[in-house]
DNA sequence: TGTACATCAGTGAACGCGCGTTCACTGATGTAC
DNA sequence: TGTACATCAGTGAACGCGCGTTCACTGATGTAC
């Protein structure tokens, strides 16, 4: 990418990238938007700009991943998707920590809730028809997964095994009908 | 409790207990040492005294939360100890929510390892004998479910039945024999 | 019972720092004519 | 094709603030004699 000094157009998606990578590293707690200003090499004023203030960052990395994983989950079965969710975590780690911590985001932005209402109904379509319970078992059992597994308490558990196959494994445990 | 200006005796209690209440309130990024100092009406260096610095206070909080759920699980087998753990995450809100928060405490304190084996170990004793895979389905099961129960995700799945009992019935899909 | 002393929990003033926010600005881009 | 002007993305100096940390201190408690 060439050096333009003023309007280099992109610097939204800068600074969203450069934040999701501060985020892996540290954690969305200890990120200020002097940081992210830093870490994209742009003036200290400039991210607050495209998002207003902090929660308006998270909140627009909220948004990106809930789409993110409604498109992952999309046209999967319902073991599929368990699968994929997991492997969502661990690919996207700063958007899926985000999105699980509402605290960090402007609770009522609009779009964040259409974004979470994707992923909802992606959620839904996996299941054969048996209903909440279902969704409630599965969505339970591979958030939990992904959970754990992201602050490392199942590191002995799993040793060196991939987690997407150790998690199909398990999901193998859920009794999906009768 | 008398008002006694010096050596209360008791601060480190009373610190604690302040933080967990802050906690419960804004969430464990949100809070300052000289905040906990406030709410416990005490001079802003004296939480430094007892817990050295903030990721000191949340590690006694993990500390003191691995010993509460090793206590609440002890001596359940699997389907109740998934249904206490899932109360406990409710009832002590913060010790949770730090106690899987790793980055937030002192990564080599060893009574935090210890604290930490000690609830891993009350976690295995309640399985069968079926081994990891079972362990992995049963703790993912339940930590996902108190998780995003705790965020809010689950809220219109769930509508106002008893979390602990919904749990149950989940858990009931889980094929722990063959 | 009384005195002297060590210990240590908690104080409060002072510090330097990074933060978010403000604001007048600069300069690139797009549009009108 | 050229000029004028509006817009708006990004700048950079300045601000006030709350933070963690330091440090000399105060005063309560426990122990020795």
């Amino acid at each position: 990418m060439t050096k333009t000094a003023y309007h280099h157009g992109d610097l939204r998606r800068v600074l969203l990238d450069a934040a999701l990578g501060l985020i892996a590293e540290r954690g969305p707690a200890a990120i200020s938007l002097r940081d992210l200003a830093r870490a994209a090499g742009v003036s200290h004023a400039a991210p607050a700009h495209h998002f207003g203030d902090k929660a308006g960052l998270f909140t627009a990395i909220a948004v990106q991943g809930n789409e993110l994983l409604a498109d992952a989950l999309a046209g999967a079965d319902l073991k599929e998707m368990g699968v994929r969710y997991v492997r969502f975590a661990a690919e996207y780690p700063s958007h899926f920590e985000v999105m699980f911590r509402p605290d960090l985001c402007h609770a009522d932005d609009p779009d964040l809730a259409a974004a979470r209402a994707r992923t909802s109904e992606a959620l839904r379509r996996g299941v054969p028809a048996g209903g909440d319970k279902v969704v409630l078992a599965a969505w339970s059992l591979a958030h939990g997964f992904a959970t754990l597994r992201r602050s490392g308490n199942l590191d002995h558990l799993l040793g060196d095994r991939d987690a997407g196959e150790a998690f199909g494994e398990i999901a193998g445990l859920l009794r999906v009908r009768g």
